[in-house]
DNA sequence: CTGAAAGCGCTTACAG
DNA sequence: CTGAAAGCGCTTACAG
């Protein structure tokens, strides 16, 4: 017998019940006898069932299934979170469907839509960019959503996000009193919530501090590498050159420091950096890097713990976590005027 | 009406033909009329209607999805792995399911069992440790499998790996070439494929070259980053330590660059350090990091290509890709004699 | 505690 | 080219 095709009947058959005693026996329905539920056991270790979730899931709704849409798997810091998502989502029961938009709304869009038709029972989201029809959707059929790390701005859903004032606010302290007064600043997509965030917390702490608040020390990039190399061969090429600057996310950051070391400038002494989101790697670094750090674990974690309230007909308020400057070797020296590329061997 | 709700009926009542034919419609099914092509085409937008796939896939038994099982997401080598599987599986209609293993079994065994109860069209696994029940089920049912990067030994699927012995026995020549006479080697889990494949490369890269093959000088790691940590402070606490270190993976080696940089030894100069699997970071520390490299995009995108015609009922032959040293600074010196951690500050 | 029956939303021979 | 009908493998009121 092709073992592919054993189906909750045969099982049925095989323990001398009906499907109906089978069907419970398996979702572990009390009102079934304790002869039913050893034999319908047995039998479903003798041929070896596996029921059927499609056909499962077509009856009951329920599919014990939750979708998690990152922006790039290969970020680290999108990585470590499908970890802990699905770490969370297999303790309370839940499979995690991973799906990666690679920073792209089209992506996202066929993700989003290929997790609609699966009936997955909710969906946690890092979205791209700006309004997306699918995101509309998902709103509009009421499956339970929530945004992670960035939101929509006039999509109202519970969402878990990190409040980078705090960490990008102690960073430019920290650089102001180490004699820092021209700051540049690489900054995320516009379209993106965190983007936007990190740039404004960025220009508040600057003036704040009353450091040099010229616009051009602030080079918009993409979330990527590239653009953080781009970004500090631009500000670097200034006549008057910031002589420490802040990446708005590991990308960037992996970027800027490729890019400084082509340049062949001394990390933490001819100019600091700090990135923000904190990945390991970056305290392997020759000099370690100084990173604003925000937890991962419990972005991951909270977020399924706000879904599966929503998948629970509840109403969770949103979430908003810490962030915090760690100081290492990358901006801990004084400020020194920085050399434009022109004038170095390149 | 909630749009959630909406089913094929409510198409088809809309468009004024039947199910059937609205399902043919839908299907692309070339046995329609243009009238009919366009009143449902027409009721579909109107209604937004998504298709149940749950259903859909219950009566037609394809599901138009993919599995895939990595071993450690967070491990840069397999989040490259899973995007570039997931890109080439989109370009062929396909999604793709990722799920994690986290390097255990028992998860591998959950994730595979919940891919088979949703009746993937087929599964690519980078598998765990030996014999597995979830993965002799996957061939019990005839599902469409395939290995990638990893195989297990007595069980014949078609797989796409990497050929080991051509980077490792460069590495050991360009590192015996540099006066080393005792080389270090970080060993993977014994249990997995991978593991066994570059250890015995390895040995027999040493028996070639005629350099010490001396049982110390190897350490069985777990592909983790701390058991690279562990690895380097034992090899170093050798009364004859290496002058040199292979890591088998590049966790592993992120653990002993950190446990050379806690040493305060200097890589490329003090010891000689090489890691399989080339990641991005590695050429940005200092010194840069020499690897043998293999291309995780090629392993993606034969690993989809294979499992598509497998699903199609061929049976394709198992690929080997080439592995390669790349040479940096990293292991570019001449050896010196590397002393014991205990005669340094730690 | 149990079984017969209906139905979840699709697809697919079958007959026309 | 189209529709009525059966059925994919489950679950769940309903009646007992």
């Amino acid at each position: 017998m092709d073992v592919s095709t054993v189906t909750i009947k045969d099982v049925a058959a095989l323990a001398g019940v009906s499907p109906a005693t089978a069907s419970r026996v398996l979702s572990g329905n009390p009102a079934t006898s304790p002869q039913a539920r050893e034999r319908v056991a047995a039998a479903v270790k003798q041929l070896e069932f596996q029921p059927n979730a499609q056909a499962r899931s077509l009856r009951s709704t329920r599919t014990d299934s939750i979708g998690l849409l990152v922006s790039d798997v290969r970020n680290p810091f999108f990585a470590d979170l499908a970890h802990t998502v699905e770490q969370s989502a297999l303790a309370a029961g839940y499979v995690t469907l991973l799906g990666n938009a690679n920073e792209r709304t089209d992506q996202q869009d066929r993700y989003l839509n290929s997790l609609i038709s699966r009936r997955v029972d909710g969906i946690i989201v890092a979205p791209q960019g700006g309004d997306s029809a699918s995101i509309r959707a998902l709103i509009k059929r009421r499956i339970p959503t929530i945004f992670v790390d960035r939101v929509i701005a006039d999509i109202d859903l519970p969402s878990v996000t990190t409040n980078s004032d705090t960490g990008i606010r102690q960073a430019v302290a920290h650089l102001a009193e180490r004699g820092h007064t021209r700051i540049g600043y690489i900054a995320g997509p516009q379209s993106i919530s965190t983007g936007r965030e990190r740039y404004s917390a960025f220009t508040r702490a600057i003036a704040a501090t009353g450091l040099s608040a010229d616009p051009a020390l602030i080079y918009v990039g993409d979330f990527q590498a590239a653009s953080g190399s781009a970004a500090v061969h631009a500000l670097l090429s200034l006549t008057d050159a910031p002589t420490a600057i802040i990446a708005a996310d590991s990308l960037m950051a992996v970027g800027a420091v490729a890019m400084l070391q082509r340049l062949d400038l001394r990390i933490g002494e001819d100019i600091a950096l700090v990135a923000f989101d904190d990945i390991e790697w970056f305290s392997l670094l020759t000099p370690a890097l100084s990173v604003i750090t925000h937890s991962v674990e419990d972005m991951g974690r909270i977020a399924v713990q706000l879904l599966l309230q929503v998948i629970d007909g509840q109403h969770p308020q949103s979430v908003v976590l810490p962030s915090e400057l760690i100081i290492r070797a990358s901006s801990a020296g004084a400020a020194h005027a920085t050399l434009p590329p022109s004038s170095r061997k390149n």
